[in-house]
DNA sequence: CCTATAGCCTGACGGC
DNA sequence: TGCCGTCAGGCTATAG
């Protein structure tokens, strides 16, 4: 599920939520999530603390508190958020409690165990270090840094895409999304992209997941003409009604549409 | 520097 | 009903 549109509604869904409560109390902790603390130490560090600010790069959520610390976020594969107020059952797969005053309550669930808690000074710093490229949706990602970004890589524009060190934010489902929308079928190598598929691309990008965060990324709430509602077996392109295909790329599926997303090739190469 | 691949971890789901 | 294989919207470490 996380990729940045859900992101960018987990951040909102805090705000809205939970936002200047203080942390009476953690619950239900699985250490196993921690990264970089002990789970004394992460207890010591929140609690009394209160939930001031939220900010997000890429799939990375940072929630800063009064401390001036940042309770760090990341959601793997499975993770989910769930407010609720007094004794309500908290998610199946829950693995931290945030008690919070008035007898709210913030769970973070994550069934595969693949996200990450823990504790930073400085999310800047914390980007940097990770070697995170740009935030997708960021307003320094302009158009000719884009291009500049994908420069020198070889492999196939979908791996690219997905590569948090080239552009912070996109997984597999929204690559495949942007791919679609701008026509590109995903193993086209980057190096053989024409520059119009390139720019194509970044206004394809920009659009797709401004509109899915916008509509906190929920499948039922999508525009029409988006792939990602009929991305699944027996799943038909919502432009030209042509059965999708699913291609293999490293190690995952990718989802097109075999008429809309063809391979080309720049001229002079064969 | 770059790319592809296996592995991590747990549980849901479908076929038999 | 129960077992078993497969698969999953992430990332990391490793080898080439």
């Amino acid at each position: 599920m996380p990729e940045l549109p859900d992101l960018a509604h987990f951040k909102q869904y805090i705000d809205a939520t939970s936002l200047h409560r203080h942390i009476q109390q953690i619950r239900q902790l699985d250490s196993d999530l921690l990264d970089g603390i002990s789970a004394q130490r992460f207890d010591k560090k929140l609690c009394g603390q209160r939930f001031e600010s939220t900010a997000r790069h890429g799939k990375f959520l940072f929630v800063r508190l009064d401390s001036g610390k940042h309770l760090l976020m990341h959601f793997g594969m499975t993770g989910d958020l769930k407010s609720s107020k007094h004794g309500e059952a908290t998610p199946k797969h829950t693995r931290c409690v945030f008690v919070l005053d008035d007898d709210y309550h913030l769970a973070y669930a994550c069934q595969r165990k693949l996200g990450r808690l823990g504790l930073v000074e400085n999310p800047e710093r914390f980007v940097e270090e990770q070697e995170l490229g740009p935030d997708a949706l960021d307003d320094s990602l302009d158009q000719p840094t884009f291009r500049e970004r994908l420069q020198g890589r070889r492999g196939s524009i979908k791996s690219s895409l997905m590569n948090q060190a080239v552009v912070a934010g996109l997984g597999n489902i929204y690559s495949d999304e942007v791919l679609f929308q701008a026509g590109i079928h995903p193993e086209e190598r980057v190096d053989e992209l024409i520059a119009s598929s390139v720019e194509a691309l970044y206004w394809c990008m920009r659009d797709v997941l401004a509109k899915a965060s916008q509509r906190q990324a929920k499948v039922d709430r999508l525009p029409q003409g988006f792939l990602l509602p009929h991305r699944h077996e027996d799943g038909h392109c919502p432009r030209c009604d042509t059965k999708l295909a699913k291609v293999a790329i490293s190690g995952r599926h990718a989802w097109i549409c075999p008429n809309c997303q063809r391979k080309r090739r720049k001229r002079g190469h064969h």
